[in-house]
DNA sequence: TGCGTTCTGGACCGATTAGTCCAGAATGTC
DNA sequence: GACATTCTGGACTAATCGGTCCAGAACGCA
């Protein structure tokens, strides 16, 4: 036994994920994640292995995080009241950081590609986890096997599509109105929506 | 009178374009732009003011380049034709570049945003001058003047979540699907289209 | 209190960055 | 053919990058 860590791991790690999520992994400078994070070159170090480790757990914070969105408005929702929800509150009131810097994940699988392969495809991955997450929530929702596939797709095509109006200075209203167009013409596309409530 | 310029300004800019485009800003070294341009640094400082400056021409052909497939599909096919195969061309064949590149403006955006706003700023101003041809396309469609903003930014939506798409390894039949989902979805969603064929 | 272990701050490193500068080569004009 | 002008290659600079290392402080245990 010995002299314990000074810092919260957990908390550290956080303090990085909103640092990547804000500026992207290359614009994060070492002294920035430092300085935010609290610690010490040698601490982060120690603790994440080297810049690109602490980035990988930082992706799968935030791709934790966001299935935990879901999951907890499947719990209280009927399922498609649940996708809504979700939206609206990615778009709206991301935990832990601010509309305007998007998704960390879409942001990574952009930044990274043809840069640092491995890296851009970890983030696609996790982002992938999520839109089976919208598949198991379209299939509670009673939607025909054979479409679910097509309209998760769908859905995390518009979700890509709306984290990348968050980092253009759109007013808040105007991605509020693209969710509402997007449910409007998706309850358009399939009549034979049946709520399991 | 003096020496000419030994290499051409369009050829040299248009090399530079495809850099940024697959690797991004930060990522692209002034060795690796001077590499494919076939200039030396004098000759870049000296035609393009520095590597930002160089950057927003970049964009800017980008944008003509994008908003002339969009003209010349409208030229020569019914509104909503013309759309479907803008997404088409864009998604699967763009000129002078990869599709898995997905798109400068949307990749520039995002990576820029907190980095170098104007830079950022200066991208999505160009994807708003898109979006604004996208409008016209469907005023020339018959589409109801109330609804036109709306569909506007709801095929911008998409195209962003395209151009995501296009960069994580998806294949490119799943792009294909996303396309043809999206047009059945807007079809289903506005039965009053009227082709002014 | 003293020891063994582990963590921490900061100096340090080589590599790479964007950008500057200058000597020399190349060209059009007279 | 000589001159004035302009472009070009490459050396150079200052700053910053991610990463390493070590001396010393801080703690738990006995």
């Amino acid at each position: 036994m010995a002299r314990p860590l000074e810092f919260d791991r957990d908390a550290a790690l956080d303090r990085a994920m909103r640092v990547f999520w804000r500026q992207g992994y290359q614009a994060a400078s070492l002294p920035d994640l430092l300085t935010d994070m609290g610690i010490s070159r040698s601490s982060l170090y120690a603790a994440f292995g080297d810049k690109r480790g602490l980035m990988a757990e930082c992706l799968d914070l935030f791709a934790a995080r966001t299935l935990q969105i879901l999951s907890r408005a499947r719990a209280a929702n009927p399922p498609l009241e649940a996708l809504r929800r979700f939206f609206d509150r990615s778009v709206v009131d991301p935990p832990g950081g601010k509309a305007e810097w998007g998704c960390l994940l879409v942001n990574t699988v952009l930044e990274m590609a043809d840069v640092d392969d491995a890296l851009s495809a970890h983030a696609a991955a996790r982002l992938g986890e999520v839109q089976a997450g919208f598949e198991a929530c379209l299939r509670d929702a009673g939607c025909p096997p054979a479409q679910t596939d097509e309209l998760a797709a769908f859905l995390m095509l518009v979700n890509q599509g709306l984290r990348v109006s968050s980092r253009r200075a759109q007013p808040l209203q105007a991605r509020r109105d693209q969710i509402a167009t997007t449910f409007r013409v998706l309850n358009a596309a399939i009549p034979t929506e049946v709520p399991s409530t």
